[in-house]
DNA sequence: CTCTCCACTTGCAATTTGCAAGTGCTTTGA
DNA sequence: TCAAAGCACTTGCAAATTGCAAGTGGAGAG
């Protein structure tokens, strides 16, 4: 396998800690992740739909971490196309390409989380076919932003 | 296929908000993040050995998280095999399903990272064989603690 | 020209964090 | 036997972050 040229002679990879530290900037923070989520998973895209979401982020909250995603390069801040003085917020190639990392999550949480309003065959069916599922979620957000943008 | 059960006639899976709420209450904070990243990847089983990452988390945080990762059923809190006054914090079979969501988040902080120490044919050899990758992370972490508990 | 909506910003109290020092128990070494 | 060291925390306190409520400034509608 080529992933073997990775492990170093005690077994473990050596350099494993600084690609989750710099996850851990990201998602390593509640209303960052939540965020994420909301626009990779729930299609939100404005300041108001994210201050809906039902965990109830507060507004000076809010504005931080959008600021701080764009900053990261997950999140651009356009005029909204429908209305010119409003604005949206569009995921990055780089927040899309978080989303495999997220649908894992979703299924360790649905086998997890009693409370989860998610059927348990999410876990199996994603087994069944983890790139068709995500490739599901990729074509909802390109339709998403193909219904705000036209393009 | 499926997966197509879970939609709904907008498209959108009506639930998705849940399991992510659930994952974000521990993985959306940075120590416990950093803390399973600890004992699933780098093989960490001691309060010492947590201290010790580069990271640099406080001693009243860190009990803290040890607590609320116990609690949260991720972690089991036993006496040292090799010491018997000293503590072991072993991963449970709940935090051993994370394994494949944190490798997800470490493929794309490769992609992105521009500081990462991991070299750019981790992705690449992630997708090549993703479970086979898994695999060798579990046959790691089952060889760790077969050498501590002898079980 | 006012009223409303929108996307924030500000002020402030409350919570959480980080740091330094201390505690109690066990083991180690002279 | 008994002081010294190690371990896994706990405590106190200052500093940073958060949550809440209210306010601000600009665009658009009536």
């Amino acid at each position: 396998m080529i992933y073997i040229c990775l492990m170093t002679k005690t077994g473990k990879p050596d350099w494993s800690g600084c690609p989750t530290r710099y996850a851990a900037g990201i998602v390593g923070d509640k209303w960052c992740f939540l965020l994420l989520r909301d626009v990779l998973l729930h299609g939100k895209r404005t300041y108001r739909e994210f201050l809906a979401s039902p965990e109830g982020i507060s507004t000076n909250i809010l504005a931080n971490r959008l600021s701080k995603l764009e900053a990261l390069g997950m999140f651009t801040r356009e005029p909204d196309p429908r209305k010119a003085s409003s604005v949206c917020y569009f995921p990055t190639q780089k927040a899309k390409d978080f989303l495999p990392a997220l649908v894992s999550m979703m299924v360790w949480a649905t086998q997890y989380d009693e409370m989860t309003e998610a059927p348990a065959s999410f876990a199996a069916s994603f087994n069944d076919d983890p790139n068709g599922t995500i490739a599901w979620y990729v074509a909802e957000m390109a339709r998403v932003d193909r219904a705000l943008r036209g393009g």
